[in-house]
DNA sequence: GCGATCACG
DNA sequence: ACGTACGTGATCGCG
């Protein structure tokens, strides 16, 4: 291949990213010698990223050579008060050159120069040879290379996305040229290179004047046109400084560089060099992923063969008694309510038996040491496990260790469902990953060859007992053993029984839906594409849009990545000005019930029982919550009537019984009044005000909750759910509908009224800075790594995610308990009630009519007992013979 | 496979 | 000045 593509690093900035992105894995990541390698890390998966798609045949790593450059000549403060490098980083630095070279990267530096001259002069070298060239660097100041021949990347949240900076790109972000963004710099002044440009204009203003301008100096020369403003003024006054500010944002592509493009020709890693440098850094993942390399090219060097027997009729007495076994069930495909059984791999000690008949695990050997209770299992998904052995008539017991629940609770985001990718983070490397056994999409398979999925059968069995210990030991060390032990665990028990139990759902309700609202959709449908004079697909947001927008001329109020905006929000503002506008609101309100709920769940309900059986994620949120899938009965509607329409089909078993729903009241407003400790805020709950109302009374200044209006109850709701978000002004603004301002006066009349809320979030965003992570009351992490990302919005997002976490987390922590208790209550009164839904803070039940009065004693009482915080936990309850009516 | 939209807490 | 609310899943059109 002749493709000539030059590929430029900068090497300090990317650097120091990678070493943010895993900052909170700096103690995880140290080898024998002490020696920290997150960056190292970081920085070879980056490379790894961009070599794939960028497919260079010639490489440069630039570094800045020291502190004094041609550019501190000029203004001595250039990047002074920057903070030091932290030495973690720092001693990783000649490291870091050592790989690149073991990699056969080309790594360079040039005295009184910085990196984005080298790069800035070999791009310009680079283009005038034919090449295509790609630059990556940690931060903007490149991006003013952008070109037709030069693509200029910037990490993203982390350091393997890359965001393209092309001419086009730039125009988007900046409204300018790449060229123009110097003097956009210019203008702007850069804090982090410590030149401070003009005073007051940030990137809005200084992307207009240079629309204007075109450039710094056309600037000035027309300075003295432009209308009396302070404006003007500021521009005059900082005139030496925004001069100033164009050399030094300017990068010099004529650096007096002495390498050529012929010496940055890429031919590929040295493996031996490589492999003794992961070693020496202990990348057991890379040392693996070399070890794959070599298979590809050499003959196979399988995954670890493992040793096992081939269970069959002739030889089910041959597994040992134990008193602790390890217990894989295979099937095939993500829904085990329905997917096919694959094979099962028994691990007892150092034996692994495995087969594909899994009506083997009915004979009376097996089932038995299954349903045994002094029999410990250890498993991958307890929920899964237990399900897929209910299906085949085999009550499992004493599942008592669950890797993918441990796993999850030391680090969700390390998480997988799939078994080999999850181990891969705990550098155990002796088992595939499901997608490369089975394959992808609509090919994969499980595979005919025995050998192959014994192999992987037995190294799964062989991972979860490999890597127990050592995810029970992190759990203790997180103080999470409790966690683990009395909620998630448990949890675990009580939603495999509930998605066994399913949902009773009348589907002559849906039917009677379905043509009520098929009539009215045609109606709709006929009167809009009249109005609008034409037919089209109206579930098409584009043919919408250019029907509204360009057609019939409608006033554009937002725009998306793609085209015009037409969500809910913009419309409602275009109401006025056609009708065509309102019935459109409506037929998108009745599709979209028509499609998800009407049809979808129609699609769903089980021919066999009548119900409906969701499966509860256990292991996905980021918060702890759960998640409901296949399908979701955590947003069946309920804000509008139509909607509402569709409870109507959830029906209790019997028919003379009761649907009973149980919800927490403001449970998220009552976390936050406890973890915060503010006196007023718990005084409310304490004393059972209406928590809204109390609010309202409290930041309007008024005497008795009986002043409140509705308006002013609607705005304190607002600001109370706002906290709990992680409040913003604007956010506030958007959502009330009222100016920035006032939304800020709201909020600092919150603070002033709740001070302990104030204090609560300050301290949430200092602890998950010094921590790396954000905590529940029962101990439950969300780990923030952005909490020290440089980017401002990047870094708030971690920030109101600190706030946030503990909270709904909290929350999810205290509905888990309740869930557990109320099971074990109807079990110890041997009730035939089903717990059947839960939606975050509610819990649906099936009631037969004679238990109705019971449950109404013990459903309240047992969640409201959950826990014990400083403001009590009300639960409110209502009932019915189905969903609908149950409020 | 992804973005836009909209359903829920 | 920066540009935002927190957490989810299903459906549709479109490339």
């Amino acid at each position: 291949m002749n493709k000539k593509k030059l590929l430029l690093i900068d090497g300090n900035s990317v650097a120091f990213r990678a070493f943010f992105a895993m900052y909170q894995q700096l103690d995880k990541f140290k080898n024998p010698e002490g020696l920290h390698t997150n960056a190292l890390y970081a920085f070879k998966n980056m490379l790894d990223v961009v070599l794939k798609q960028e497919d260079p045949s010639h490489i440069l790593v630039a570094f800045d050579a020291g502190k004094t450059t041609f550019r501190t000549a000029m203004y001595k403060d250039y990047k002074g008060g920057r903070d030091k490098t932290p030495a973690e980083l720092s001693e990783q630095l000649p490291y870091l050159r050592e790989m690149l070279k073991d990699m056969g990267i080309k790594s360079y530096e040039l005295a009184n120069y910085e990196a984005d001259d080298i790069i800035g002069t070999m791009a310009k070298k680079g283009v005038e040879a034919g090449y295509e060239v790609a630059v990556v660097s940690g931060d903007k100041d490149l991006t003013q290379l952008a070109s037709d021949h030069v693509t200029v990347y910037v990490t993203k949240s982390g350091v393997t996305k890359l965001e393209a900076f092309t001419p086009d790109h730039m125009k988007e972000v900046n409204g300018v040229t790449p060229t123009e963004f110097i003097d956009m710099k210019a203008l702007m002044g850069d804090p982090s290179d410590n030149y401070p440009g003009v005073a007051k204009v940030g990137p809005k203003t200084a992307s207009k004047l240079i629309q204007e301008y075109g450039s710094v100096e056309n600037l000035y020369n027309h300075v003295d046109e432009m209308k009396k403003s302070k404006l003007k003024e500021n521009l005059i006054a900082s005139k030496d400084n925004a001069l100033l500010g164009k050399k030094l944002a300017t990068i010099n592509c004529d650096s007096p560089v002495e390498v050529t493009l012929d010496d940055l020709s890429y031919e590929g890693s040295n493996i031996d060099d490589l492999r003794r440098f992961y070693e020496k850094m202990n990348f057991r993942r890379f040392l693996a992923d070399l070890a794959q390399k070599g298979e590809l090219t050499e003959n196979k060097t399988e995954v670890k063969k493992q040793d096992y027997v081939v269970l069959s009729a002739d030889n089910l007495d041959q597994p040992p008694k134990a008193a602790e076994v390890t217990f894989y069930l295979a099937m095939f495909g993500d829904n085990y309510h329905l997917a096919d059984f694959a094979g099962f791999a028994l691990k007892i000690g150092g034996e692994t038996f495995v087969s594909r008949d899994v009506f083997l695990l009915q004979e009376s050997p097996l089932k038995g040491m299954l349903e045994d209770s002094a029999v410990q299992k250890n498993v991958f998904d307890l929920k899964r496990t237990t399900y897929g052995l209910y299906r085949l008539g085999i009550k499992a017991e004493s599942l008592t260790f669950d890797l993918l629940l441990a796993s999850y609770l030391v680090d969700n985001e390390k998480n997988s469902n799939d078994l080999g990718e999850l181990v891969q983070g705990y550098d155990y490397y002796d088992l595939k990953t499901d997608l490369e056994v089975y394959g992808k999409g609509k090919n994969a398979k499980i595979p005919a060859d025995d050998a192959v999925f014994f192999n992987h059968l037995a190294g799964k069995t062989a991972a979860i007992a490999a890597l127990k210990d050592s995810l029970l030991k992190q759990l203790k060390d997180h103080e999470q053993d409790d966690l683990y032990d009395s909620i998630e665990l448990p949890t675990a028990r009580v939603l495999a029984k509930m998605e066994m139990n399913g949902i009773k759902v009348q589907p002559s309700r849906l039917k009677e839906l379905e043509n009520d609202f098929a009539v009215r959709l045609k109606e709709l449908e006929e009167k809009i594409y009249k109005e609008a004079g034409e037919e089209f697909n109206l579930n098409s947001p584009k043919q919408l849009g250019v029907i509204l927008f360009e057609k019939l001329g409608l006033p554009v109020i937002k725009k998306t990545k793609t085209g015009y905006s037409t969500s809910v929000e913009v419309l409602n503002q275009l109401k006025e000005q056609s009708p065509v506008v309102s019935d459109i609101l409506e037929y998108r309100q009745i599709s979209k019930i028509q499609s998800t709920y009407v049809k979808g769940l129609l699609d769903v309900i089980d021919e066999r029982d009548g119900r409906i059986h969701t499966r509860y994620l256990q292991t996905l949120t980021a918060t702890g919550r759960l998640s409901s899938v296949d399908p979701n009965l955590q947003n069946i509607p309920t804000r509008t009537e139509e909607g509402k329409q569709i409870r109507k089909a959830f029906v209790p078993s019997s028919p003379d019984g009761y649907i009973y729903s149980c919800d927490y009241s403001q449970i998220e407003l009552r976390v936050l009044a406890h973890v915060s400790a503010d006196p007023n805020m718990q005084e409310a709950f304490k004393t059972g005000y209406d928590i809204h109302a109390h609010t309202a009374m409290k930041i309007f200044h008024l005497s008795s909750v009986d002043e409140v209006t509705s308006l002013q109850r609607r705005r304190a709701k607002a600001v109370n759910f706002g906290i709990v978000y992680g409040i913003s002004d604007y956010g506030l603004s958007k959502n009330l509908d009222i100016s920035r301002k006032q939304a800020k006066e709201f909020i600092d009349e919150y603070f002033e009224q709740y001070p302990g809320i104030q204090a609560y979030m300050d301290r949430a965003v200092k602890d998950a800075r010094e921590k790396g992570y954000a905590e529940t009351i029962m101990h439950r992490r969300r780990y923030l790594p952005d909490i020290h990302a440089k980017n401002f919005n990047v870094r708030s997002f971690a920030e109101r995610t600190a706030i946030n976490s503990p909270i709904q987390g909290s929350a999810a922590d205290i509905m888990k308990i309740a869930m557990i208790n109320v099971q074990k209550k109807l079990d110890e009164l041997g009730l035939k009630t089903k717990m059947v839904v839960q939606v975050h803070d509610e819990l649906i039940f099936d009631v037969p009519a004679d238990e109705l009065e019971t449950i109404q004693k013990i459903v309240p009482s047992v969640m409201q007992a959950a826990v014990k915080l400083d403001v009590p936990l009300v639960a409110d309850a209502g009932w019915g013979h189905d969903w609908y009516e149950a409020k």
